[in-house]
DNA sequence: ACAAATATTTAGTTTTATCTAAATATTATT
DNA sequence: AATAATATTTAGATAAAACTAAATATTTGT
């Protein structure tokens, strides 16, 4: 596959969450910053390579093949994002443009020893679960902090959004993945909630709560 | 700059042997394995980014600009190959190929940290030297076996041909890289030697010679 | 100095991935 | 059910990077 058709595979895998889903032309085009005709055109190309099945005006899925690839672009996405945070104190608002170019380098071995060197690790930076080479992962339970009722108290293991802004607000309010969370009082009127963290109260909007993960524990 | 372009670039690079001489189209095609035409549309293509100097039928030679690019490539290429020998268990045969490809990763901040993870190392896997984040480098002064004198000892501290082929040929011999060698004897007729390496004494052809370096102690 | 051999460039195609503009299909609205 | 709005595809064009075949320039050998 080349760089292009992979990332448009990466798109529909992404925008079918994961699942076998059919995505619209155009909901790729949004994905890949292109245009809807260039869309068609590749996903008539993937489709003749057997990588995705393709209905002119009916959206496009993943073959089983086109899955298996998917999955292991994801696994080479996520070990690289932990590889620049772990070992090249990048923080995790700079790795994702990296890895999007990291994770198209051809070489079977290196991922496996890139895995290896990094102690096998179940997750990325951004809490996102790391397929293993067969292609398998556990999906974690996990509720968006703004779903869940006053008084459920939780460990932060993801977060939704993971663009710079969002990320960078985390850091600076001192909200880490891992850290435990109590939801202390939510606002009727804008769904507002004050939580304690790391035995600070604070308090943050619904959007911010829209985008962080809990895996509840009580 | 594309892929394509670096690695023209790189190319020119090594067959001007490091310093800024002019080479031939055809012997950018053959180090390419490409066609002579191509590369006459490729150079063109440099020389109007001010990435070459090329005259019609009179060869290419780099800018002080291309020059600086090429740096950049070797020093990401070499440092890509420790990496791959130091952390993920490659042996010193098998690191180009993906360097190749490593090596067109976009990201200052990605190799200013491979440089420090690494621990700034001077040399590759083969023996040659990387350059700073400036460009600059100290050539050590190396002889080829084969060119030095009867009874001269030196260290092993590099590889001429890189291939494959030859790697594990002195992997099978047990020569490696930092090894104390000695020539006790030079054969008149076909130029091999009687070499002693870790206290054995072996007898390698003058072809295995003309491809290792030697950094002379006495 | 001329002819032959070699090197290099030019002209014209191909493939991949993109685009714009126009045509067509689908979905939503009255 | 007809019309309007939206989504999707088709047709035709462009740029990058390669190719083949033919033309031209340079170098070599006599
Ligand atoms: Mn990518
Ligand atoms: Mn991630
Ligand atoms: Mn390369
Ligand atoms: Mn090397």
């Amino acid at each position: 596959m080349t760089l292009s058709e992979e990332d448009y595979i990466k798109a529909i895998y992404h925008l079918g969450k994961g699942e076998n889903t059919t995505v619209s032309t155009n909901a790729v085009a949004e994905q890949m910053e292109t245009k809807p005709s260039s869309v068609t055109d590749m996903i008539k190309k993937l489709s003749d390579k057997g990588v995705a099945n393709y209905k002119p005006y009916k959206g496009v899925s993943l073959t089983e093949y086109g899955q298996k690839i998917a999955l292991s672009l994801v696994r080479k996405h996520r070990l690289w994002e932990v590889f620049l945070v772990e070992n090249l104190n990048f923080s995790w608002d700079e790795v994702h443009e990296v890895a999007e170019q990291l994770e198209h380098i051809k070489s079977e071995k290196l991922v496996d020893q890139l895995d290896k060197h990094l102690g096998f690790p179940q997750v990325d930076p951004h809490g996102d679960p790391i397929p293993s080479k067969k292609g398998e992962f556990k999906k974690t339970i996990k509720k968006l902090l703004n779903e869940v009722p006053v008084g459920t108290s939780g460990i932060c293991v993801g977060v939704k959004d993971s663009s710079t802004p969002f990320l960078k607000f985390l850091d600076k309010n001192d909200i880490s993945l891992g850290d435990t969370v109590l939801v202390m009082e939510k606002e009727e009127f804008d769904g507002s909630l004050n939580i304690k963290i790391k035995e600070k109260i604070i308090h943050i909007s619904n959007q911010i709560a829209a985008n962080l993960y809990l895996k509840i524990t009580e």
